[in-house]
DNA sequence: CCCCAGGATTTTGTATACAAAATAATTTCA
DNA sequence: TGAAATTATTTTGTATACAAAATCCTGGGG
């Protein structure tokens, strides 16, 4: 299924077994494992990684708190379902949000900041030639990342990481035809210009119209499916 | 054991002990009853509620996620404190959703929501004239919700209340002076004309200015106090 | 055959008990 | 006397136990 975590154990600092097992159960639901709608049973949760009820709820009333799952009274969570109306409404908060994490970005990014970015941009288009989706998908999600970074707004980064951890799920299955992809590069490519020439204005814009793109296409593909 | 809990059981649809206690210790919180830094003794707030831990630290985490209190490991959790630039960090992300806000609320909103702020502004203008400082916050807060309700956009209004309530700690004790408060009310003239314009984009305009304002104001009090 | 009533079982909600870490107190030694 | 070390106490972290609600299963009646 995946090869050994490796990783990510040890970079961010845990709090213990309840942000553990939150994280876990966040990939889980992130990555489909734990599709839309299903309950989650504590028991079986619990069996599955080896602790007991008491950190299991305490990571679950996180994940409530951030949208994941929707707790029933009596009768435990469920993934939460997102629908049309929602993703839309999550896209068009996070078009703004970006806007102003790109205008941000534009005043206040280090030139070693831009420099990254626009080396992640290469990498990007590069993997776009060799039509590498997921890595594409990886350096396009560490790109927004570094902007929102280099925006120097803590709980913009905040709020940002929270509306898009929902979206997340979504993504993962939008394999986007090929049209569509030379088109969302070549916004990269005007979005990392507009960075480099430091034009904020132009930067927010840049960035609330990409997403609004993608919030068009994933609309898109969500009512196919249904 | 105890003695019966009294008050405020039945209010607003409770999910359990969790958010009665999540509730109550925000509530102390915001209201400046437990100050920024000071820790959650478990057993303490336990004793106080007459509850047991297990849905007070399911609490406790809820308000974590809220950004409320932050989490350290082994040594309980803490009433996190606003930095200066953590306020205006969050008066950033708010003065982009208010724009957001307003400029969808001007397109979406009924006649009859539009007529219920306009009464709400009358209320407010009576309650500045009337120098009732408590009552023109709460209808203040409630026009800033009426639109946020009528944009029609649940994420938004969810993410506006995660970093609205972070700010109200602060802006309790922030009793501006009368030409302060003058302009304020003249903006929020302002912005119930625009609404009743349906011009988003001016309504837009018109928010973010004014939380920007709100920005300056309590930016500069917090420096006085320091 | 379907529906529903009622008890058995599971599952969530809450309280308590035990383990480990951190804080406080006390003793010992320079 | 003062500071370090060691022990005692408190506090958090985790596991388990018990209560109440919800689900499931079975049997009876229409």
């Amino acid at each position: 299924m995946r090869s050994p975590v490796s990783t990510e154990q040890t970079l961010i600092p845990r709090q213990g077994l309840h942000d553990a097992v939150a994280d876990r159960i966040r990939e889980q639901i992130v990555e489909g494992l734990l599709e839309p709608g299903v309950r989650l049973n504590e028991r079986v949760l619990c069996e599955q990684m080896g602790v007991s009820r008491t950190p299991m709820r305490e990571a679950i009333k996180k994940l409530a708190g951030e949208g994941l799952v929707r707790l029933e009274p009596h009768r435990g969570a469920v993934v939460h379902r997102l629908g049309r109306d929602e993703v839309a409404a999550a896209f068009e908060v996070m078009a703004t949000l970006e806007a102003l994490s790109g205008d941000l970005a534009a005043q206040r990014a280090s030139n070693d900041e831009i420099r990254t970015i626009q080396e992640l941009q290469v990498r990007m288009e590069r993997a776009h030639r060799a039509r590498d989706l997921p890595g594409y998908y990886r350096l396009n999600a560490e790109i927004h990342a570094a902007i929102n970074t280099a925006a120097r707004n803590p709980v913009l980064e905040e709020v940002f990481r929270s509306v898009n951890v929902r979206l997340q799920s979504l993504r993962f299955r939008s394999n986007l035809d090929q049209r569509k992809w030379d088109a969302a590069v070549k916004e990269h490519a005007a979005i990392a210009a507009a960075l480099q020439a430091r034009d904020g204005p132009q930067l927010g814009r840049l960035l609330r119209d990409h997403l609004n793109h993608k919030r068009e296409i994933v609309l898109k593909l969500m009512e196919q499916e249904s």
